[in-house]
DNA sequence: CTTTACAGACCAAGCGCTTGCTTGGTAGCT
DNA sequence: AGCTACCAAGCAAGCGCTTGGTCTGTAAAG
């Protein structure tokens, strides 16, 4: 009765980005209840309990309880990567690029991915040293994307300031958006994004109509 | 020979705003580690080891474990409340005013509370809901400050957007300098403070003297 | 078309260790 | 005499993880 695979346990509440395997769930339910109350004070039976298992079951699946947080971190970031190249890609205007990329990363942070990006800035010092230089790797690919075009916008006059600060100063708006943005409130993802890049590129023109 | 009051157990390295007593000690201990290691990684052992004394002495002076990072939280922003309060004091001229209150900001997330000020980002949740709320009203009175001086800039002109989402933009690029910003760099504290007010209140002329 | 083999998903029980905290008592200062 | 600061020992609970076994679906072997 109880087979994890053939049957939904309580709502299929899955993170994007995960699939419907037990793995997959596991890894939703785990990065939710990382979100909520931390890694530390989830016990792999809060997880199990979660999903329907037993609490040894767990590790049919990871080898520890460090490796699922490991996971969903690297799941996470070569997700938002994709969504982030993509998003580029859709444009060629730089300023168009930028708008593009924050609103991806705030997509990220406030939208669907949420409970596990918010993982990856709370609970980064849980993974061992040799993790967290494998997370960090894979952090550089995302933020390269960022600094090609923040650099291209810098050269062609948009903004003065050092385009390494100006994303630093762009990750803490966004990422802190996550403690204080209400899905449902007046104020609508892409106005913020639009909010943002004009702290950047001062009061340029911004193109008119969004896309994906 | 252990008593902690009459010697220097280790170095003095005593966070400001928390006086030499046994429970000043013991704060300024578990803000470092707290802050290094997280609150649920740290255990009360590791605190007395810090300290030299044995694990039962601390319940001595703290009720539980959970009453220290209280105490730590309530002390930072009682300090850095009264910090910002005469910052503002020292200016009239609005834009001045702000620059202070960034200054001061600053100063308290990356330089003499900065052990205490990330304990009170990364480690909120790990209070009782009751607690929680306590140190949400002490952050209000923290936070009027800032309203008061964004909504007069608001109100003369200076930039266009809602006063409470402006706070949140500066809060999140303060707040993440915790991460990045190296003391002994090249950016100085004051230049990376008119960095962010430029954000805000666009190239407007700033003062070019600096004051504490 | 059955039989056999096997791997993936899981259970029930529990081991060894760490944790926050308690208890009962002592040393020294005032 | 009493208070503050501490020690030495240890308890009960909770933790990550292990062990040995069961069930089920799939697929090759006969």
């Amino acid at each position: 009765m109880t087979q994890l695979t053939g049957m939904a346990p309580d709502q299929a509440t899955q993170i994007y980005g995960m699939d419907d395997s037990p793995r997959g769930k596991l890894l939703s339910a785990a990065a939710r209840l990382f979100r909520d109350k931390g890694f530390d004070r989830t016990t792999v039976r809060d997880i199990a309990r979660e999903v329907g298992i037993q609490s040894g079951s767990i590790f049919h699946h990871f080898p520890t309880k460090e490796d699922i947080l490991f996971a969903v971190m690297v799941e996470v970031i070569r997700f938002n990567t994709d969504r982030l190249r993509r998003a580029r890609d859709a444009h060629s205007d730089p300023v168009a690029q930028l708008l593009a990329l924050v609103r991806g990363e705030l997509q990220s942070i406030i939208g669907d991915t949420r409970e596990a990006m918010s993982v990856l800035v709370y609970e980064w010092r849980c993974l061992s040293p040799e993790k967290q230089a494998q997370t960090l790797a894979l952090r550089d690919i995302y933020e390269t994307l960022w600094l090609d075009v923040l650099n291209r916008l810098h050269a062609e006059g948009y903004f003065s300031d050092d385009p390494v600060i100006m994303r630093r100063l762009m990750t803490g708006m966004s990422s802190w958006t996550n403690t204080w943005f209400d899905q449902q409130g007046s104020l609508r993802l892409d106005d913020l994004a639009r909010l943002i890049v004009r702290r950047i590129v001062g009061e340029a023109s911004l193109p008119e109509v969004s896309s994906t």
